[in-house]
DNA sequence: TTGCATACATACAGCCTGTATGTTAGTTTG
DNA sequence: CAAACTAACATACAGGCTGTATGTATGCAA
């Protein structure tokens, strides 16, 4: 037998590496589509493994519990949604345009089947609100928090986290009835109005009707 | 149901309806603790039934099983609420009033401890998104359009009935970061600024708050 | 080659859910 | 008012699941 050593990439078996990479995707990519279609608490590991086609002990060699390899499926997602959201409103666009670009792409991201189940719905309940925030804080509600700040509010009196939060639930209830089976291109443009309507004008407007004054 | 025979005090043990009155009742409140506390997934029917005083086969007698147990603690939950709502708003006010009324009275409601977690987190992924919204679908969300469709809103190029469900979502988060310790008085202040933002003061236009000031 | 660590597989203990099967107490009826 | 019936439980049991302990084979380093 001969003996290819120091060779980048080993046409022998499979490096230690490639292994750990490989049943990690398998399992990660198994669980998600079982999460989705089940839910968390009604998937059991033994169907995750069956679906990745490995045992247990290689789940639990590689994820501490299935509570970790849920959260890893989350951050997954969450920075799925998170890079679309920075693609589509790149800080060099006016700030109004990049928030309603960023409002579209959120949407649009959150129609990959599953998603909205996952990030919205699973995730709160078995991670708790706040970790489940954790996770996917750089998302939606930050970005908002960003582009209302540099678009300014249509009334200086509130304050701007709480608007962001608020609208960020906004956003998230779409994404859901979208997903729901709900009119999509109606949801989609209330939601749309709803940012204009919080959303000052504040530099020199362009297409907005009327600017709103009005401060304390 | 005036069946009533006049015992004088009833040594008589217990009549079967007040045992199942009492056992129900008992059950129900055991489980919403529980289930606040630890959340529908990590509370076990042994630990409601020792809560409780009871042994598994008196649950699994009232009960279909655990999820139908938790879906009527939800449904009671779901019930205070929105009564509530309606009697901060009756149909008698002015429609910006009631509105602005109920709003608050939705609010208020929610600071009852373990309601958010209940009804907000916990429902939606035990029953679904669908179920859970059936439970309490007479809740905010319905009141919320009733609401708007008498006050008119800003804009009548987008649906009603959209932006109903997206406001309702705001409510929800409001009533989350409140109840996650946020700042109380600027989220509630935040989210009827919202809600002004958003229905149209078909009397007096979005120039001054006085409209908006309750009397009595 | 020798030795160790990594990547798994297998086996097991404890808990949980739902059901089947008793047992006791209330209610109805002739 | 007593027998028959039924509701309200308690107890026991059968699967299934989670997490851990233990065994094994292979990559990898000295």
């Amino acid at each position: 037998m001969q003996r290819r050593k120091a060779q980048p990439t080993p046409v022998t078996p499979r490096s230690n590496r490639d292994r750990t990479e490989a049943t990690r995707a398998a399992l990660l990519q198994a669980a998600r589509e079982l999460f989705v279609q089940h839910g968390y608490g009604d998937t059991s590991t033994p169907d995750i493994c069956a679906a990745a086609g490995i045992t247990r002990g290689a789940l639990y060699h590689h994820f501490v519990d299935k509570l970790d390899l849920f959260r890893q499926v989350l951050q997954q997602e969450a920075q799925a949604v998170q890079a679309a959201i920075e693609a589509a409103a790149p800080a060099q666009r006016l700030p109004q345009e990049a928030l309603l670009a960023g409002s579209e792409a959120y949407l649009d991201a959150m129609t990959v089947p599953g998603r909205t189940r996952l990030l919205l719905i699973e995730g709160p309940a078995a991670l708790g609100v706040a970790d489940s925030l954790a996770v996917d804080a750089a998302n939606a509600a930050a970005s908002l928090r960003a582009g209302l700040l540099e678009t300014g509010l249509a009334d200086a009196t509130v304050a701007v986290d709480a608007i962001a939060q608020l609208l960020a639930a906004a956003f998230d209830r779409a994404a859901l009835q979208i997903d729901a089976g709900a009119d999509a291109a109606a949801t989609r443009a209330a939601m749309l109005w709803l940012v204009r309507q919080v959303a000052a004008p504040a530099a020199a407007a362009q297409k907005t009707p009327s600017a709103v004054r009005r401060r304390r």
